[in-house]
DNA sequence: CCGAATCCGCATTGATACTG
DNA sequence: CAGTATCAATGCGGATTCGG
């Protein structure tokens, strides 16, 4: 886990956001635990092209960097529940800011589809 | 170059964004680029991390995605400007979000530093 | 000066099976 | 249900070299 990107001390500030965002599937989990307390298996049905071992793993560095915190129900079949922090919440402009060009750029895909632009 | 991170049908605007910018630098690039045209040296000196030929790379990329534009003047030594293109001007609220986030991790982390928590 | 091409080690990731 | 373990494959990324 090679997380230093950037070694300018206190440098890119783009680039410190990147170390605890940068992983594959990082935004995405945020994005979808800032709609509120999700399961591990909530999680996987939401990023179906994410493997169980990938979201796992991904869990664990952002409960590590303090970004999301873990809740477990030892009842029979264990429960556990991932919810954003205090700290984890911050991100949330970082997020939307991401979904709002997202939305933009999806629309913007499925209209070029419609034009078939010939050069 | 596996770009499909996602392929729900215009699925998590959030994926579609990562799309664009996943990549370990392209975020940087284009934040360095908000500040104004700039040329390959430049970046690579504001970037001293990443290695000519992943900078090459990522620019190549940035490029196929219309983020970027370039400009070669056929100078005895060459010259290459790069640049937003107004697709890639239109990142500018994601990157600020970073930049704005990341301005507040630094800051957090060094004020940690001082306060040596001990348990 | 910009950048492509090749070579190659290492980290990331997937598949699969297993556990509490 | 919520993970972990192990193994194998892929691909990222560095070093170096060459070209325009």
């Amino acid at each position: 886990m090679n997380r230093k990107i950037y070694d300018c001390q206190a440098g890119c500030p783009v680039e410190s956001t990147l170390q605890i965002i940068s992983g594959k599937w990082k935004s995405v989990i945020v994005y979808h635990l800032l709609d509120g307390t999700k399961r591990f298996n909530d999680l996987q049905k939401l990023m179906s092209d994410c493997s169980r071992r990938m979201l796992s793993l991904q869990l664990k560095e952002l409960l590590a960097d303090g970004v999301i915190s873990k809740e477990v129900y030892p009842t029979v079949p264990v429960k556990t529940t991932y919810s954003l922090t205090e700290f984890g919440q911050t991100l949330e402009p970082v997020i939307a800011a991401m979904e709002q060009w997202g939305v933009m750029y999806n629309q913007l895909k499925s209209s070029e589809v419609k034009n078939t632009q010939a050069s």
